[in-house]
DNA sequence: TAGATTGTTAATCGATTAACAATC
DNA sequence: TAGATTGTTAATCGATTAACAATC
């Protein structure tokens, strides 16, 4: 079922996908071989429709009365991700969350390299961090240029991330990681992710909050 | 407009509202007074219904021909999301991650506390991070109760995760921040919000990739 | 072949947007 | 009062779930 066009996937079906590939990559672990869509929605608590519809996005990837090869689906999800490509990473911003980014292994196992990181503190500069030396804010321009980068992951303070942000899209970035508690204004074509943690925690703490006050009445 | 009632509201408001308490704050910060539904949503990017729709799911916080008033609403916002009343937390996990969080001063400042941290390696028991000593893994318990803690924030790998956030149900705790990639079982009324880095990197690496499979067609 | 389970169409549900009467 | 803009109802759009024919 291969098909030339690309079918627009909303978004809702792109969050899905990595929690897909994380329980499928279990599965494979465990050694278990095929899964039905019924037995995955068990596990994962959605509903077997939905699973089927979402990976019918992609094509089909089960065959009816067998259910789902689970190597080959978690392979096929991962090429969908874009994990079986390598990525070059250069990160903005060596302060803790950026050295917390850095040290990270995994990214790397899945194919995300962080190639370069840069920082704007004179003293930082020319440390390094897991092996990757901290370079100046000047060189950022030439450094993407010369190293093929793809991705640049954010983590400065708000006040400088607008002007990063332009300085990464002129020098032919297209996504951007954010971190920084700001939208960043983009052309279309670049891909930003948000981050936004403090952001996160507010909707904690919401939830939170609305659960004491419905317990009282 | 108050109304005893609990309104059932759904995590797709929710999620917006952090995102209006920031642009509020700034327009506060910039001595906006009062700002329309319409101009808000062109500075915000999202429609001008959506905003009314939203806003009215807590009560008419507006007037007719006037608007909002900036500093009124931006009050009442934090006052939904729990910002009012301090937060009690504590950190699991004194890895990179960890250390990035509890060095986040803006968390302190919105009422979110750090009360404890907590880490299974030895050589760091006993180290403080930002003036917050590390301890061991045994105490977690009677210090949860002793401590009046809220919430916790899992920063340790998946491995141990789902056992610490069972010890963390049975001490009462009521809302886990997982960082961890996994996802935790918890009874009802335990809430959790989860940020899954590698699962957000893995979209933006989707995007990115079928961005540039539609650029070749 | 019979049983199982997909792929896919149709039905439902929920969220977003549009429209407008109410009202400041 | 007239103009502006909310609060809210109605219309639309999109996402999720249900159902079932196709098929391994």
């Amino acid at each position: 079922m291969e098909s030339k066009e690309i079918k627009e996937i909303s978004q809702a079906v792109v969050s899905r996908l990595p929690r897909y590939y994380r329980y499928l990559g279990e599965l494979k672990d465990e050694g278990v071989e095929r899964i039905s869509s019924q037995d995955l929605s068990r596990i994962m608590k959605v509903t077997a429709s939905q699973i089927r519809q979402d990976f019918n996005n992609f094509g089909g990837f089960g065959q009816q009365g067998y259910g789902y090869n689970v190597e080959l689906l978690y392979n096929e999800i991962a090429k969908i991700l874009g994990l079986h490509s390598k990525h070059h990473l250069v990160l903005i911003g060596a302060g803790n969350l950026g050295q917390a980014l850095a040290n990270y292994v995994n990214f790397e196992r899945r194919g995300f390299i962080i190639k370069g990181i840069f920082d704007q503190k004179e003293e930082l500069v020319g440390r390094e961090i897991r092996g990757i030396k901290v370079r100046r804010m000047e060189e950022l321009e030439s450094f993407i240029r010369e190293n093929d980068i793809d991705i640049a992951v954010l983590t400065i303070p708000k006040t400088g991330a607008v002007a990063v942000a332009d300085r990464l899209v002129r020098s032919g970035i297209n996504a951007i990681w954010n971190f920084a508690h700001v939208d960043l204004n983009v052309p279309e074509g670049v891909q930003v992710e948000n981050v936004h943690l403090s952001e996160s925690l507010m909707k904690l703490s919401y939830n939170l909050n609305r659960y004491n006050l419905e317990k009282e009445l």
